[in-house]
Order: C-alpha cells, then sequence, then structure tokens
DNA sequence: AGAAAACTTGACTAAATGGTCAAATTGCAG
DNA sequence: CTGCAATTTGACCATTTAGTCAAGTTTTCT
C-alpha cells in the first residue's frame, strides 16, 4: 500500500511526517469522545487538513484508531519492564508508582485512550492483552514473587498488586473530573504531589515485609 | 405530561414499571456501548419493545441516560456513608473496601455506566460530583481525619485515600477485559477473593498507625 | 357495550457521518 | 519548461440513527 521497493524516498519521509501529525490529532480525539463519538472530520480539523486528505492517508477510521493504539502501546508499558530484581524492593516499586503516576499527568490522553479501549470490551487490543502484555505481567509478577520468596516484600498476589498500581495511579488520568470535584480548588500540582505522597506512604508501608 | 392531579391512579403505577424496564435495559446497553455507541433500537430490543414505543415513555436518549444515571447514583453511593467514627478506624476501612469491591462483582454495569460518563468528561453529571458527592467525601474525608488526630490511623491525606479505594475496587468491574487478560484462567470468584485478600492486606497494613 | 384514554408500532424524515471520486493543485525530475 | 506522480479537496453517496406521526390496538371507565 505504501512501500515501494528500495531505497525509500523522501516521499516516504512525508508520507511518515503527516501520519504522525494526523496521529497525533487523532490521540486528542478518541481520547476525549471514544471511538464512536469521534468523528474524522474533528481529527482532520485538528491535523489541519479535509477528511478527504485524511482518507488519502488512511484507508478508514478504525485504521487511524489502530495506528492510535499502536503508537501509544509502547510507550505506556515502558516503566512496567524496569522492575529491577536486584534493586531494594520498596525502591523498586516507589520508583514504578512515581514513574506511572507522573506519566498519568504528562500523558492523560494516553491513559484514557487506553481505558476508553478497554471499557468498551479491548476490541482492538484484546489480543494484545492476552499476549504481550500478559507475558510482561508474568515476567514481573516473578520478580515480585522472588522479593517475596527471600523475605524482602510482604506477601501480596504479585499479578493483584501490579493492577492495583495501576489502578490507582491511571485514576487520576482517566477520571480527572471527579478527581477534581472531590478535591475541589487545590492547585494540580500539589494534587499530584498529595497523591504521591499518599499512593507511596500506603503500598511502601503495606508492602513492608512483616516482622 | 405525566401527572395528573389527585389520587395517582394505577396508570401511574404502570408507566412506572415500564419506564423502571427500559431503565434496566438502558443500563446495560449504555455500560456496555457508553452513551454514544449506544442505539435507542438496541435498548428497546433489549426491553422487548418497538423504539417508537420507547420514545412515548421517555422524550429522548439523553432523557433516558439522565433517568438510568439517576436511578444508579443513590445505590452506588451507599456504601460511602457507612463509614461509622465510632467503629474501629481499620475494621471500617476493610469492610468499605470488601462491600466496595462486592459491588463491583455483582454490578459491573453500574460501574462501568459511571466510568464511561466520567471519562467522558462527566456532561450529564459534573454537578452532583461538585455538589452531593464533594459534600459526602468531605464528611467521610472529615471522619477519617478524627481517626488519624486519634492516633488511630496513619496519617494520609483522607480524600487521596478515599480515591485510592475506589480506584482499587472499580477497577475489577471497569477493566474486566484488562484483568481477565493478566489474570488467565484463574476463576471469576476466586479473582475476587484474590483481589480482596491483597488490597485487605496492602490497605490495613498501609493504614496501621504507626509505632 | 361503548366511548375515551392509554399504549403500540410500522413507516417515514432529517441530520450526521464514514467513505468515494474526479478534478484541481503542488512538487519534482529530466 | 514539461510532464508525471503525489497530494488535496469539494461534491457526492450510502448508511445509520434520533426522533415524528398517523393509524391502529388494548385498557379502563361508566
Amino acid at each position: 500500500m505504501l512501500g515501494h521497493g528500495g531505497s525509500e524516498p523522501r516521499r516516504t519521509r512525508i508520507q511518515a511526517a503527516k501520519r504522525a501529525s494526523i496521529v497525533k490529532a487523532a490521540l486528542e480525539v478518541f481520547s476525549e469522545a471514544g471511538y464512536s463519538a469521534a468523528t474524522l472530520e474533528r481529527i482532520a480539523e485538528a491535523a489541519g487538513i479535509s477528511k478527504a486528505s485524511l482518507l488519502y492517508y488512511f484507508p478508514g477510521k478504525e485504521a487511524v484508531y489502530v495506528a492510535v493504539l499502536e503508537d501509544t502501546l509502547a510507550f505506556w508499558l515502558e516503566p512496567l519492564a524496569a522492575l529491577d530484581p536486584a534493586g531494594e524492593p520498596l525502591e523498586e516499586i516507589g520508583r514504578y508508582v512515581t514513574t506511572k503516576l507522573e506519566m498519568s499527568r504528562k500523558r492523560p490522553a494516553a491513559s484514557r485512550l487506553f481505558a476508553n479501549e478497554i471499557l468498551a470490551g479491548a476490541p482492538a487490543i484484546g489480543g494484545f492483552l492476552k499476549g504481550p502484555l500478559k507475558e510482561l505481567v508474568d515476567k514481573e509478577a516473578a520478580v515480585i514473587s522472588g522479593w517475596i520468596a527471600e523475605g524482602r516484600l510482604a506477601p501480596v498476589d504479585p499479578r493483584h498488586l501490579i493492577m492495583m498500581i495501576w489502578a490507582v495511579t491511571q485514576h487520576y488520568a482517566d477520571f480527572d473530573p471527579q478527581v477534581q470535584a472531590v478535591l475541589g480548588r487545590e492547585a494540580a500540582k500539589r494534587r499530584f504531589a498529595a497523591a504521591r505522597e499518599t499512593l507511596l506512604a500506603v503500598l511502601l508501608e503495606g508492602l513492608r515485609p512483616r516482622g
């Protein structure tokens, strides 16, 4: 569809740049509206082109959506793979929580994109969840299990612990309107600082190996 | 539109029953598809009537949606108001977590309905969040603050603690496809039991007053 | 029974929206 | 400059879907 054999000349780079700008615009629209409420018209407008032009670069709405998901997936998983078995468990987990929370603050659209997709039954990334994601979680769960076996962490189900961390960190991006309503006038920065302190206090104390 | 002055005869009861059955059907559809992907046709079909008949009972799609939200709101908040200031803090919080988790298991559609609504920016319940919900949270936060002041609970931000509990419990309903993918072949009952054990272990240990 | 009110629904309309297409424009290689 | 390929887009088409309506059917009341 795109490839012409051989040396991949300028054109390709232009196309890639254009597609990237469409994907960027589409991330905003899909994450705010969800798949069905998002319109190609809005995405095209956000990207500064016409709808017909957008459809010159992508075969259809679903293709744009998949491209956005793919573009965001790798980035979103990155921190999970960062647990170092040789490190101090509470420190590693604390760093993981902080990183994930930071991502919720800096890239809320990415978080909401996945929230929408999974809420809708994960029609587009179901395979990814059962494959690569599960494998990654299994691997990290093994690291946590190792720490528990060494007595360096309280004995809890590693997979549920991982999901617990996902839940509390992503909550701040996904359910922002509720968070804002409940916290009232607190400044945004203070909000994330307070969240970090609370999460770390409860999680790290709760996971400290029992004497 | 509906009211005829005076003694509210049989008709009203029939109407109420019909509206209730529509609301019940609509909860399923809205919670699975979100507002825009849900169609009146599907809701009517789920309620066993024609679309035109549905529109005889409700003036439009949005009215059905609002009715579903109102019908679900009170029920969903119930457990929050159950924190007893006179009780043992860790016990009260443990009971709250268990209740909320139980609701996620028994009424996942209700949880997903709110998740969708808030993800979409809470267009329909924004006022509720900033009003009644915030007040309820403030009240419960005061109870928690009291416990902390008495040294019966570790010092954490009460509002963030409440949101932390919401996040981890609702996660199991809202992001079920991801939970299923990550946990693999575990049976559903075992899944919730394991979740409860992990959440209670971490939260209660993490909130125990520091010696 | 008979009239009136409540209810039901098939058929329709209007608007939104994903996708197509042919004609115009732009960029570039020879 | 010339011509070809890539790009852009306005106009258009087809489908979906919220909402209307008139013509029925059922229920209730006297």
